[in-house]
DNA sequence: TTGAAAGCGCTAACAC
DNA sequence: GTGTTAGCGCTTTCAA
């Protein structure tokens, strides 16, 4: 049998109101009648029916975090930062998995109206701006990642400052014919930015921007590899690529090996993001870590501050990216 | 401003039950009342709220699914299934990450007390199988993995059968030595099992057991390395090793290029799990296959069935699992 | 300090 | 086919 407070109630000889006051930890109630209500409920294994109270005190304490794949390990650490600080408040997560479809993340979208969130966290949108800015007008939400419009509040890295220092990086190493496989640039800016940054680096070192070093990839491991194909059988091959991240860098490094190419004598690699997979393949792969559990850390608490109606500044809250140098890169000169 | 179904009844001057009907799809209400109906509130962006529902309906289409860490790929696989399968039934999934904490993980049991979802799904639990029965006895549960009681409804593989043939594969590859690193035995049976199927494999194949090619793991990289150092200084050392996860498969494989052995001709090594760093790793890891995907499905599809009150079976739902023959093991004679 | 009662937004039983 | 209304289980205002 499950106990409603009403059953607590007639059991104990209070009102519904004294039951509700003496398990909030509202003031109201005597310690002495508290207390005797607690050891019963206790007793009786009766735990409030959330959702009534949901219903009441209009509010979740859920929130709603949207996804393109939750498979990708890319997304494991953000959840778990945000999972950690969420639950601390005591906050439920919802997981919406929207498998990169427009329509999935719209079905969350209309979740939010039917109030089952008090806020959403919204990983890598594929949405419309428009449709995001709508959202972000009737709801808490905090992005992640990619930027869109500087009306919403969304929580980043600096790509185009962490594909600079990358370049920056492999010129220090000695290399001086750097080439660059992109992400796909039509989806967000972070791939574009990187490529940015790598142009500008060259740039600033008086290297030449050749088109024929440039490649654009996907992201997955197959273009990583095609892409090292084409680069190596150039006439004047690169010899260093920057990849805009690690699986397609693994991509890279198992078409040089097949080359017969040494690594980082005769050509340099490095990726981006520093997945856990960049330490288990071998050579260990030099890579830019992004905080990804902070990212979701900051995500929750920024979204936090929504809800409670604190204020939150619009635009991006940008985290450090950090270099890290393995196998795949010479040794700084 | 927020609508309700009653803004929604005055507006269009029909009774908040008409409006109900109109949007549930339920028959009571003549197709041009609905249309017009529908239309105002496709207009006015109205979304019943979901809490109300809830509430009045006592079922919150809502799952609990409680991991011990969220951050462990080997669970990736299994919640995407699970989440595909959840979303076509229109069910959300709240996610409970326990961080391997028997507190924490009470803590979510409690949140099923307050019917915050309509049942649970369990991954590794911790918590003492008392407790598990008694949860089991109040709610909708399915358990993964770990099989503590033949009360409980569990979706898993067969871990004896799928070690007895992971041995034989080693045997069938000429290797005669083959030692076994385990994972932790105190928890869950599955290891032990593991571990239950390599000794029946060598006792089938008239090979003796000894115990100094037995050592007692932990399924982390490091206990893989510092063992498998400890098996290659034996005075007679084993030329095949069994470990029970892949990670520890890794270390084991990095311990024996250090002492310089070849692989898979002077010695080979079998993981279990089959986790995507399988194939990354240098070389790829011969692996014992398991459907995690398809174990998130059916662990759904079973949920469901006692959700809605259909018969289901007590004890284990096993899932046949698969051996994946690589790089870390010779060819089969 | 305590209790009575209204009401959160919805669905469904009942009446017409 | 349509409307009235009770009530899901809780919190909170108001009155005592």
């Amino acid at each position: 049998m499950r106990y409603t407070i009403k059953d607590i109630a007639k059991l104990t000889g209070y009102s519904t109101a004294t039951i509700s006051r003496a398990i909030s930890g509202k003031s109201g109630v005597s310690d002495e009648k508290r207390k005797e209500i607690l050891n019963i409920i206790e007793e009786l294994g009766y735990f409030p029916d959330q959702t009534a109270r949901k219903l009441r005190k209009r509010e979740t304490k859920t929130i709603l975090v949207i996804i393109p794949d939750i498979e990708n390990i890319y997304f494991n650490k953000f959840i778990k930062g945000l999972e950690q600080t969420a639950r601390k408040a005591n906050y439920n997560i919802i997981l919406g998995d929207t498998e990169k479809s427009r329509a999935i993340e719209q079905n969350y979208f209309n979740m939010l109206k039917g109030n089952v969130a008090d806020g959403a966290i919204v990983l890598g949108p594929s949405c419309d701006v428009s449709v995001l800015l709508e959202i972000n007008r009737l709801f808490n939400v905090i992005f992640v990642s990619d930027h869109y419009s500087d009306e919403l509040t969304t929580v980043c890295i600096d790509d185009f400052k962490s594909a600079y220092e990358a370049t920056t990086y492999l010129y220090k190493c000695g290399y001086r014919k750097i080439a660059k496989i992109t992400g796909t640039l039509d989806l967000g800016v972070n791939s574009v930015d990187r490529l940015k940054g790598y142009k500008m680096a060259l740039e600033s070192y008086g290297l030449e921007i050749k088109n024929e070093y440039i490649k654009k990839g996907d992201f997955k491991y197959e273009s990583g590899y095609k892409l090292t194909k084409e680069l190596l059988d150039l006439p004047d091959r690169p010899d260093a690529i920057f990849c805009s991240n690690d699986e397609m860098a693994m991509g890279s490094l198992d078409a040089i090996k097949e080359k017969g190419l040494s690594i980082p004598d005769e050509i340099g690699v490095i990726g981006f993001d520093d997945v856990e997979y960049s330490t288990i393949y071998s050579p260990k792969i030099s890579s830019i870590y992004q905080p990804r559990w902070e990212l979701g850390v900051l995500a929750f608490e920024l979204l936090l501050k929504k809800i409670n109606n604190q204020e939150v500044n619009k635009g991006k809250y940008i985290l450090d990216t950090k270099l890290v140098p393995r196998e795949t890169t010479r040794k700084p000169i």
